[in-house]
RNA sequence: CGGGGUGUAGCGCAGUUUGGUAGCGCAUCUGGUUUGGGACCAGAGGGCCGCGGGUUCAAAUCCUGCCACCCCGACCA
């Protein structure tokens, strides 16, 4: 493929090392993944964008219920008197609260805000039903959507509405309860390794950026390919502080009363931006073969030649039975050239091409999304070698966004550094830290970079903080975030 | 919320400086020929020029207010 045929066939998305943002809006606009609202920050998720939320859905939820967990719903709706009770947690989320203050032409005597996360209305459910032990523990899941007032949005990344799941539990020890965010923590980093092929870095957050109410929250990160990090889900060990705010009690073995230990985690549609920023292509989407909407598209060649349309459509018949998704485009309107451009655009992990030329030889053409190699296939075999094909484009893409985010990994030993580094060529910075909040902020308002976590997997890399010269008590990833 | 940019046909844009019949490409419709990397010919339809005021004989164009979206900051998932 040469340059110049390459820059005519993508001409209306630009090129990302040009202008990474622009790339990323052109990519979702002309794939048809989502529209603009009437309402600032509020999107449409089309169809195709909606497929890849319920791909991580159905693989998320299977994890939930063969961890024990249930699935239930709470309502969007909570009263600012409840949404008060736990202080750190109002005082993170209050800037950001939608509120309804009408009943019809009424006003209402208390206000209520429309649920940008569901700890509080949960917690008040749980107070009034939990008596004893013996029901422990409460493991529910909830798929619903959030808002949270934003004042800068962009598609997936940040809107002011947002699809997620939150999982709310509570645990008769504080054990149980590290145990569950830990594991549901390991879900995430299953989830996004095995369904989206995006490497994460696993850690603890520090408390300037923790959730707000927690006693400790965990979170997986990515790297971009502009080299900005993306918090792609995060896991809450709230500890008591909400269950002794919302006064949830039981009666323990030894007959006292005692506090439940709460965990909650969540992760969104933002994941779908992390696909994009992480696979796509100045093509556009690189969709990994386990999430894809279609995982094969097959394009006849000169379809009207006698044989060729029976041919394809047994071919799709027994992809298809296979479990593949698979499309057979025999439309007639737009070429086959047409055709590979456009389903290159979307994604698509692998073409099947077949022709006259192709039954005659018993082969078929098959051209790969992630390398744009086009490879000769055995038409015998056809769904155990696409099979194994697609699942090779699985660990090759996962691979490919590992060797690209170490590439952008750099261990940085003096704030001059580290400084150079994220300007000339942005990613994770390895340090050393003191552990200190304003040590942090200062180097937050100073160049933007924040911490993204205190990974589990911890190096000695010096004695001391890079930034203000104590003693260091962790090694932390840094970089600028979404 | 600060700085910058853009709103004209379904999509992408020109026209605005210097006011004078609303344009181009793609898409769409009709007919025909085509199919191994965005096919071709001929014809056709499609507009409150973001919204509201104002100036003028006359406004997409000048003045003014507002709104929306995009980008960069600050804030946040």
């Amino acid at each position: 493929m040469s340059n110049k045929q390459e820059k005519d066939f993508v001409k209306d998305i630009t090129k990302m090392e040009d202008d990474f943002a622009q790339w990323y809006t052109d990519v979702i606009k002309k794939t048809d993944l989502v529209d603009y609202s009437p309402v600032k920050g509020f999107m449409v998720i089309k169809p195709y964008g909606y497929a890849l939320w319920e791909g991580i859905q159905s693989f998320l939820d299977k994890r939930f219920k063969e961890t024990g967990h249930q699935n239930v719903y709470f309502p969007l709706l909570i009263p600012e008197s409840l949404l008060n009770k736990e202080k750190e947690h109002v005082e993170g989320f209050a800037p950001e609260v939608a509120w309804v203050t009408h009943g019809g032409s009424e006003e209402l005597a208390e206000r209520l805000c429309v649920r940008p996360t569901s700890e509080t209305i949960i917690c008040s459910m749980y107070s009034k039903w939990l008596t004893t032990y013996r029901e422990l523990p409460y493991l529910y899941n909830q798929w619903c959507s959030v808002v949270r007032w934003e004042k800068a949005t962009r598609p997936f990344l940040r809107t002011s509405e947002f699809l997620w799941q939150e999982g709310h539990t509570i645990h008769e020890t504080a054990e149980e309860a590290q145990e569950e965010t830990l594991r549901m923590l390991n879900i995430y980093i299953e989830m996004a390794e095995e369904l989206l092929a995006i490497p994460m870095v696993a850690g603890r957050k520090s408390d300037r950026e923790k959730f707000a109410g927690a006693e400790a929250t965990y979170t997986i990160e990515a790297l971009m390919h502009d080299g900005k990090a993306l918090q792609s889900g995060t896991s809450h060990n709230l500890a008591q502080h909400f269950t002794k705010a919302f006064d949830i009690t039981f009666q323990g073995r030894t007959g006292e009363l005692e506090y439940p230990h709460h965990t909650s985690w969540g992760c969104s549609t933002r994941l779908i931006g992390g696909v994009i920023m992480v696979h796509g292509d100045n093509r556009g989407l690189v969709l990994p073969p386990r999430l894809a909407p279609i995982q094969v598209v097959i394009v006849p060649i000169a379809q009207k030649k006698e044989g060729v349309l029976e041919h394809v459509n047994a071919l799709y018949d027994e992809l298809k039975a296979a479990g593949i998704r698979v499309k057979l485009d025999d439309s007639t309107e737009n070429s086959p050239g047409w055709k590979f451009n456009e389903y290159e655009m979307k994604g698509v992990p692998l073409r099947l091409e077949v022709g006259p030329r192709d039954i005659e030889n018993g082969v078929m053409m098959a051209a790969r999304r992630d390398t744009l190699e086009k490879v000769t296939l055995e038409r015998a075999d056809a769904a155990q070698t696409v099979k194994a094909l697609l699942d090779t484009i699985h660990y090759d893409m996962l691979e490919k966004a590992r060797i690209s985010r170490d590439e952008k990994t750099y261990v940085v030993k003096s704030y001059e550094e580290f400084k150079t580094k994220m300007v000339e060529t942005p990613g994770f910075a390895k340090a050393m830290w003191c552990g200190e909040e304003a040590c942090e902020a200062e180097v937050k308002a100073e160049t933007g970079v924040t911490i993204r976590c205190i990974p589990f997997e911890q190096e000695n890399l010096g004695d001391t903080c890079p930034f203000c010269g104590k003693p260091a008590k962790h090694m932390v990833y840094m970089a600028k975030a979404y």
